[in-house]
DNA sequence: CAAATAACGGACAATTTTGTCTTAATTACA
DNA sequence: TGTAATTAAGACAAAATTGTCCGTTATTTG
């Protein structure tokens, strides 16, 4: 599996925020109905985004989250890299330390453009382009 | 991360296999000492290579694994779908069931060219390539 | 100020993955 | 023929991930 189910969560949460008219908070119990995430587990993925500071939360009534900077600045690199960490963008495909280019792994080859397109493609994409490219052509991110 | 550890083995492992210069049996446990990969979990991945023809098996004094077809013929691709599922070939990045040309998710357009270039560039490369680029660049599988 | 709302944080349970151990079945060979 | 070697298979344990529950803290509103 290539993303973890908590950085799926992360992700559909924060293209929902970025989807958002204004800078209003919405509430987590919200979006976790809205695409069916079980409650309490979207609170803790969303804490590392807090944490972070990609995401901002206010508690208490009328309290939520919203994101924590311009969607024009937050790229999918950055949503992934706080949730699974940046090893997929980096590590060797066997899992061996040390593999690059002057100690490669057998798969070294075969992997390395792959993940670095993969890097080059997530550091490119900001959360403004997936959020308004859902708005515009009506993609559906959950259910 | 995007193969399991028993998936890693199972490609450590036949690398290995695809290394040998003749057709005589491996013990798993030589194997298993090789990568410094557990015993009775690499036996177990074995046991799905085997079931799916990718390797052979005999038990007994001098018996043990050895490929199952042509190096040539085995891809990266058969392995990891064997042992990991297509899954990581196909699916939405996001999870979300039926996600596609016609209703695509968010993460589609930046994913599926990704996805696309890992399946044909794992179904273009052979057991073979794999253990005779391992020898020619003396290139290390674990450890 | 009180009550309702909602994130935070910790404990705990369920599930999946990974790893270990034991026994059975099969084969080679002395 | 019997002993050692080796895979097969199942039970079980450990660790990681996922999911649930509950009490605390903070904020709004009446």
């Amino acid at each position: 599996m290539l993303l973890t189910s908590a950085c799926k969560y992360g992700i559909q949460a924060t293209i929902y925020l970025g989807m958002q008219k204004d800078d209003s908070f919405v509430s987590i119990k919200k979006i976790a109905e809205e695409f069916t995430i079980p409650f309490h587990f979207l609170t803790k993925v969303l804490q590392l985004l807090t944490q972070a500071g990609i995401v901002e939360s206010t508690k208490g009534a009328k309290g939520g989250v919203r994101l924590g900077k311009d969607p024009d600045v937050i790229t999918l690199f950055d949503i992934i890299a706080v949730i699974d960490g940046e090893g997929i963008f980096h590590d060797c495909m066997l899992g061996l330390p040390g593999c690059g280019l002057n100690t490669p792994c057998p798969a070294h080859e075969f992997w390395a453009p792959i993940r670095t397109k993969y890097e080059k493609s997530a550091r490119a994409i900001s959360l403004k382009d997936l959020a308004s490219d859902t708005i515009s052509k009506n993609l559906r991110i959950g259910k």
